[in-house]
DNA sequence: GGGCCGTGTCATCATCTGATGACATCACTT
DNA sequence: AAGTGATGTCATCAGATGATGACACGGCCC
């Protein structure tokens, strides 16, 4: 594994845990066991880091939330961190350089998937309503992650899972 | 108005605005028209401050959620920026001093109620329904004044509201 | 060997941030 | 007038952070 791809690896884990800002470059030098100035060498700076590591996990079309099972899947993989994405949702970067790609992320990922789903089932506002959704499930998923609201964290996955995808039910009126 | 109230006034309104880290003593001080230092005098820390400005706006026993008109209510009044106490909902903060005041709000002012609400209707696991409940309306509250999600951000309070009452309400079944 | 490029190391910079302590100012009491 | 305490001002510190540029090492081709 060369030195960038172990920053990437180290950025994917860093960002997604403690966010951007809250992630420094030393740390992220730091776990990849690589001098930080590489950083600015292979991305540039950090935010072309950051960019770089929330392309990376880019696996194929996205499922909408309200495929079987997506839900529980989101939620279990947010075991170790929130995610670059779903962070995004609920505040704003400073530089553009990172709020763009951020949104632009949460936008294919998660939002178009359930707006088309909420459109075929014939919703008036389906785009709000989507953006609605996910962001209602991004606050449900890093309360859940950050560990303020104890019962919620402590909760299983299935559990919370049934719940949310109630929510995100209600919100496709027939 | 004593340098104190100001610089209480200036910390509502900037924790509120962009949250406790991103906002620097000296943003504080200026914005008060006061100088920095106060803020070691009065509240020792900028963590005293926050703390101080937590418990400044505590208007009597709040209501919860789904009172007529509450969810409204809180979405108009975050035109101005989240607010400390639904940010800590979803992040984690690194100082305890912060961490724990900002919980204790947050159950006080929000969950409890709504978990009475839910024990009284006779749902099972209130305590996880209201957390969930609260979660998601944070998700939605933040998103809407992050500005991330275009359409949620440009739809009236009232379209939001709505839709984030039928939330709520879902979680509590009969 | 000699030149060249990709890679990595290191020292260092400019900036920001929270905090501190010395000092000044002013009102009030004695 | 002298003392005292509350209030405010200022310079400055120590630490962290992102970024930069000079330099070193190693492989590779001519």
């Amino acid at each position: 594994m060369t030195s960038r791809d172990r920053l990437l690896a180290a950025a994917a884990a860093l960002f997604g845990a403690q966010g951007y800002e809250r992630t420094t470059t030393r740390e992220l030098g730091e776990r990849a066991g690589v001098d930080p100035a590489l950083i600015a060498r292979y991305f540039g700076s950090k935010a072309g880091l950051y960019v770089a590591a929330l392309h990376q996990t880019d696996d194929g079309p996205p499922a909408d939330l309200l495929h079987p099972g997506r839900v529980a899947g989101v939620l279990s993989r947010l075991a170790n961190g929130p995610g670059p994405v779903l962070s995004a949702c609920v505040r704003r970067y400073d530089e553009e350089a990172v709020q763009l790609p951020a949104e632009q992320e949460l936008q294919r990922r998660l939002v178009v998937p359930l707006a088309e789903r909420y459109a075929g089932e014939g919703s008036d506002r389906p785009q709000l309503r989507a953006e609605l959704a996910v962001s209602a499930f991004a606050g449900v998923a890093l309360a859940r992650s950050a560990g303020t609201l104890e019962t919620l964290t402590g909760a299983g996955v299935e559990e919370v899972a049934d719940l949310v995808e109630q929510l995100l039910r209600t919100l496709a009126p027939p």
